[in-house]
DNA sequence: CATGAATGAGGCTTCATTCAT
DNA sequence: AATGAATGAAGCCTCATTCAT
């Protein structure tokens, strides 16, 4: 197998197979266009990532803990490219409308990992009589996407650490709002 | 001026000039570059849609407030593209390096104006304590940025309303916690 | 064998293995090339077709039977695309100049075939006086060829159905002049 | 303008700037596609042809005129290489279908023309009664397509040859049954 | 016997940009 | 001040064919 190296960005048959140091034909002999490619090297980093976040979170027990389970998590994804490439397939696919259900749908199942792991971690709390954890991890998916795009677009890591660093200390600080182990009981 | 239309999204000379309906060779005259053509574009779209943000916000005194607006202003947005051109750009900015810094400049008046916002409707609150304006400016944006992403790149609405009035009973819910005229001190 | 559906029009060595199930490479194992396979189904269609051409013809006796016979295997040829694929490989003989001669040697036997059946049908008239019955021959065979391209063009069949209408109704009305059996003379 | 050369045949975007020493781009910019570019070099070809045949066929007042005639153009044709030009590109459409329409209605002018000249040269004759000079039409410009593409195939000329003399005999002979002057006035 | 993998050449098309006028 | 013409580079993709297995 080829994708390998994953190295595109702006990635193109024949930038893709010069990389690679194979023809661009084979590209279209392996996959039949571009996208599919693309398509298909997401599904690969996706699978590689989901099983690292999932690893990586059922340790999680509370939400600071979580908090900071996310911290490193970005850190890593942002080093790695993972959601660079997922980033520009989603802007990719204002241009190609047919792209765009196929990225939709490989979205979805971290939507779906979100929303398990919220439900989990705020189980018993008196958020989740509030807000829906669906809609919750909606919103922590665009966030992070988000956050994402806007630090790697400037370079700047000060910002998500800062961000992370108030994270932490707001559900620390919230923490018996959130816990489900309440005193109450 | 030729950028009352701003149809762009799969923004080539051909096309902006096709649009326009003048030759290409007037984007280079006026603008060296397209990309320069594009960064005038936003900064055109940006100086309108700022101007409408502020005065939204203005009539705003509370968070419950400022969320209706939010809501308001995204659903305009997303209608209006003006967030799918200023998202193209930053992926666009990370095929081409040189635009990254530009791209980066015109989302800090965003955050600033946020910050300024989130300043004053949390001013004197508990929550202001805990996360600085400064973050949650950052985060709110982030935020905004990946809602219209995924809201785009499924045409689901429903996700993005949801979570909206999940936020206005979150708020209407805490409200005493953030709300600075609070009478038990 | 595969080359049953004869599905080819824009036949490449992938298409046809696509159809046909098999590896593409089989093509080249077992026909040299991409040419030679096609230059075989052609002979194979052309055996076919020539068998029922010669059943349908010789239960003919007069001019306007074969009229109405050939206008009756016109249809078929037609539908079943036997001569479009004739036609695509004399054009695309023009492109590969050694597919040429090949593909000219296929189409002679149409011709005698036809020689023979003028000779047969005019035998004895004063038309076989007047016109040699090889000529007439590669003229039916270039009207026929003409025919289908046009027909197939405009996919308008009222045409064909008008002209071979109009020659019954020739054939029919100078019959004497051309029937052998004249008792005038 | 570019498309003095037509030396095209296997013509394809590459081979036509090679051939005229420009940039592939060039065709794309003065013609929308390739396939457009082909259509407008079969308009000037068939502009300039019909032109010419025009004046050759005003001065022939006979069948045998005619034939005399459209034997000399045929040559010119076959030379000129105009109607292998419009019989690649009648066979190309069988494999890209929108073009068919396109080619189709470039026949059509030489199919009224064909019949305009036979309506004249028939005209008063009792042939005229019994064969429509419409279904004549389609029949002449099938087979003079049809022979131009079997002599461009086999390269033999002789045929064409002996069925144009063969026609200069027939129409001499039969010339009392086509000329309107008939001793019945 | 058969095939999966690989490829160089070529196909059409778009792009941002330059340049002469 | 403006533009029509031109272009090199790049984009995606298909083709007939070869080759190792």
């Amino acid at each position: 197998m080829a994708l390998k190296r994953e190295g595109f960005a702006g990635a193109s048959a024949r930038t893709i197979a010069g990389i690679g140091g194979f023809s661009q034909s084979l590209i279209f002999y392996h996959f039949v266009s571009v996208n599919d490619l693309l398509l298909a090297a997401l599904d690969r980093t996706s699978a590689l990532r989901m099983e690292q976040y999932r690893q990586a979170v059922d340790e999680t027990a509370s939400l600071p803990d979580l908090v900071g389970v996310a911290e490193r998590i970005f850190r890593e994804d942002l080093d790695s490219g993972h959601i660079t490439v997922l980033s520009e397939m989603i802007v990719g696919s204002s241009a190609e409308k047919e792209l765009a259900p196929k990225v939709a749908a490989r979205i979805e199942p971290w939507v779906r990992f979100t929303e398990e792991t919220v439900t989990r971690i705020l189980s018993g709390s008196p958020l989740q009589a509030i807000v829906p954890a669906r809609d919750l991890a909606f919103a922590i998916v665009s966030l992070y996407l988000g956050i994402e795009l806007l630090t790697h677009l400037s370079g700047d890591r000060s910002r998500p650490d800062a961000l992370f660093a108030a994270a932490s200390a707001l559900t620390a600080g919230f923490g018996q709002l959130l816990r489900p182990t309440d005193a109450r009981i």
